[in-house]
DNA sequence: GCCCTCGCTTGACGCACGTCAAGGCAGCGT
DNA sequence: ACGCTGCCTTGACGTGCGTCAAGCGAGGGC
């Protein structure tokens, strides 16, 4: 059970500011962990005894219904913190959490020494509240997009997100994820992927090979996430 | 241009534990405000200027399209409070913000008296830190919602919720606001929620006159919130 | 009384997506 | 080589829900 050094705390966006005895002593309540692909972190409902930070790999949260149906939450990789708002809420976590990549290291941050320093530091107290509202205003985000625009809007958004290469005209982009997952992702089915990948293709606006997805067209996909159909002057 | 009364200000959940020199600077900064239904609070992306406090009446946060496809993303009613997330990140309001009963009286927070406020009393930045965490884990059931339920499970999961009398077996609930307003809340429009209650009404499982509902089956309404198809043993 | 507006209800119709089932294609172990 | 097992793709099909359009009933003004 590896512990934590007091200076890799220094890293985190929550302990930056520390003075080192703070630190010392967030660093007694914490611990290294290491899991596979597939590993689960905790489950939704059970008592939250830790907030965590990714150090390496990517981790999925997400919930599902008792038939299997999933949806994805949110994916954290390196360098994101989460599960501070079920810490401080000190009643159950809301999401499952499972690792998706092997190995993935994270940092597992105790609640009780977490809540001691929060109620003590207001620094800490600051940086606490500025990542909760940076995740809040993304989830508005989100609960907008899943009702109110298509798959294929979210898709497009998502696409023009991804860090890009140019080629020429054209935009390349590398799908971090596995189709499945994004498809999860994105609130769908790898079906719902494949087929919108195929119209986009038919149309000359995007073509995919593997992970590699060359945009011919991000204008139009820039349209499609404005939610203005796009004029159909293209050819069949 | 009403101003606030120090004294108000020690029922507003924020500053209920605050002295009363801290919560004299709040006030000064603070000043009430009066709206009629439909009038605006604030819209999308400008510059967040305030938080809010509901005194009376109720406040709808909502996002829109180009074409005007809406989705409610939150309701307030008195005693609560919203924006704060918005004031804290200094960037722009996410949502838009109208009045929808009248009068609406608000109390307005400046964002600076706030700010400064909240750096330098830990028990402010305590209880913000608690109401962001509770939103939070509520917009993530939404997410959650809006994607993997079905319309007619939103629907039954909102009546169980209300308030309800009993009357025999039957359970009565009362909608606190019109149909058309409660299907956009429930992201869908006026005429899935007609044809939902029919099919309720056809099945003898409840019945709707106005704005008074009766569930003859409640059981049934909470296996459809869990998800499990209802087996149908149910006469035509 | 009449007419207007608004909220609600119904029906007809279309489309986006999910589900089921059947391949194709890669990698990998034996 | 063989057959695994996963991931992706495609097709056929069903359905939830939005859109359009019509009609209904309850106010409210005149």
């Amino acid at each position: 059970m590896p512990t934590v050094d007091a200076e890799t705390l220094r890293g985190l966006p929550h302990f930056g500011g520390l003075d080192a005895v703070a630190r010392r002593r967030i660093a007694a309540g914490s611990r290294v962990r290491t899991l596979e692909r597939g590993e689960w972190l905790f489950r939704r409902g059970s008592e939250p005894r830790a907030f965590f930070h990714v150090l390496e790999g990517c981790v999925q949260l997400f919930r599902s219904t008792p038939e299997g149906r999933e949806q994805v939450i949110h994916r954290l990789r390196a360098g994101q913190s989460f599960a501070e708002a079920a810490v401080l809420t000190m009643s159950a976590y809301p999401v499952n959490a499972v690792a998706t990549s092997s190995p993935t290291r994270l940092i597992e941050v105790g609640a009780s020494s977490f809540l001691q320093v929060l109620d003590e530091d207001p620094r800490v107290a600051r940086a606490v509240v500025a990542s909760l509202c940076r995740r809040l205003v993304r989830l508005v985000q989100r609960v907008d997009e899943l009702s109110v625009s298509s798959f294929e809007a979210r898709l497009a958004r998502y696409l023009l997100d991804l860090p890009a290469a140019g080629d020429g005209d054209d935009l390349v982009v590398r799908l971090p994820l596995p189709k499945k997952d994004l498809a999860a992702f994105l609130g769908a089915t790898p079906e719902t992927l494949s087929r919108q990948l195929r119209r986009w293709r038919d149309a000359g606006v995007a073509d995919s090979r593997g992970a590699h997805i060359t945009l011919h067209q991000p204008d139009v996909l820039l349209a499609v996430v404005a939610d203005i159909p796009v004029p159909s002057h293209l050819p069949v």
